[in-house]
DNA sequence: GTGATAAGTGATCACCGATCAATTGGCAGC
DNA sequence: GCTGCCAATTGATCGGTGATCACTTATCAC
């Protein structure tokens, strides 16, 4: 017993940093290849592995993407925390945090997928599903926060604040999703597109 | 050669029907266990036919959903025409138009998901993609038209008519997403959230 | 009837996600 | 040194998938 706990605590440690270098492999052929073409065996290859390796850290091929998809999930949060300033709030500081959320869709367009726009099977455990839930009501709770503090400084129109920030991230979710999803699309500038859109979210959101 | 026009036309017009039969019964299948976990053996069972018989009404698997997803943009294209009046348009028709969209993607989740929220594996045909493209085209066309006369009319803020339809269409699209995508996510009441969304979106984009 | 044409089928291919018995490699106890 | 154990890893394999093929069946002009 108490001799294994080294060895455990090796493995552990080993088998972290496989996790992780498996993590970084999939995730780097996801977004090369696209999610859905991307096999288990193509993934342990990349990672150095034999394919049944994989199923000593991840239960099913499902939770791979769902691990990645917490992580995106706690990198948008930790965007979210970085760019929020304990200044009064004002009109610039609307603008970034909504830059912040469209640049993460855009700078990570795959973890973006994996993380809201994948169809999920139902048949990941639950609590890996719970897990993701879970970083995605936190990451949405930071934008929440930030939205709660233009609302509570009298700088929106009257409305409830959970309609207000629910209402705002479904507008941002949208403009990201389809500049992922749809880049055959004949858009507008991308960079006039994005301003613009921001810029009318703060007319409708804000006072005038 | 002569002989054959009739028998083609008796054959086209049997394998029209049941081509229409697949899609039915695919889209009903998708509808019911998600567009990922039906196989081409169960859309065969349920048309009544066997597998390979599907292939001599669409190459792949993914042909069928792509149809589907050009019939769903049809569809929305009926209903923006349906839904446009030819009055000088005012608040009333732009939350109209506004609701058409939401409304069409919540009663046809699955044909919504199909047509804006699939990822695409790249292996259909060029052609077949190119409809689905000219089918959303030309569903998003109806909704520019509709925004260029509330621009017309002067009732909108100054900008582009193009940023402002693509940024619009962009915030509907996201709510609608997401509503169907996170169906667990805890949303406000759905009724009032729709409400207070477009009403945002018209606050945004329509001159005070 | 008869031959040609098209539709539909069973059998099959390569590949997928997932599982399992068997093998390997490293470390404790002697 | 050697032995025995345990976790990590593997080749082989299972059922199922999308897709293809040779073969059979039904239809229709003549």
């Amino acid at each position: 017993m108490a001799m294994t706990i080294r060895s455990v605590r090796k493995a552990k440690g080993h088998g972290a940093e496989r996790r992780q270098e498996i993590l970084d492999a999939a995730l780097m052929l996801f977004a090369q290849r696209g999610i859905l073409a991307v096999s288990t065996r193509d993934i342990a290859a990349a990672a150095g592995i034999s394919q049944p390796a994989l199923y000593a850290y991840f239960r099913t091929r499902e939770e791979i993407a769902a691990v990645l998809c917490e992580q995106a999930f706690i990198d948008l949060r930790m965007r979210m925390v970085a760019a929020a300033d304990h200044q009064p709030p004002d009109l610039a500081s609307f603008l970034r945090i909504c830059r912040v959320y469209i640049d993460f869709g855009l700078e990570q367009p795959d973890a973006y997928r994996v993380a809201f726009m994948l169809e999920k099977g139902g048949a990941e455990p639950e609590e890996t599903k719970a897990r993701i839930t879970a970083a995605g009501v936190e990451a949405f709770g930071c934008f929440h926060d930030q939205v709660a503090r233009f609302v509570a400084a009298g700088l929106t129109r009257p409305a409830e604040t959970t309609l207000i920030s629910q209402s705002l991230w479904a507008s941002l979710h949208g403009l990201a999703s389809l500049l992922i999803a749809r880049p055959g699309f004949p858009w507008a500038d991308r960079e006039t597109l994005i301003s613009h859109h921001i810029m009318a979210l703060a007319a409708g959101v804000l006072r005038r």
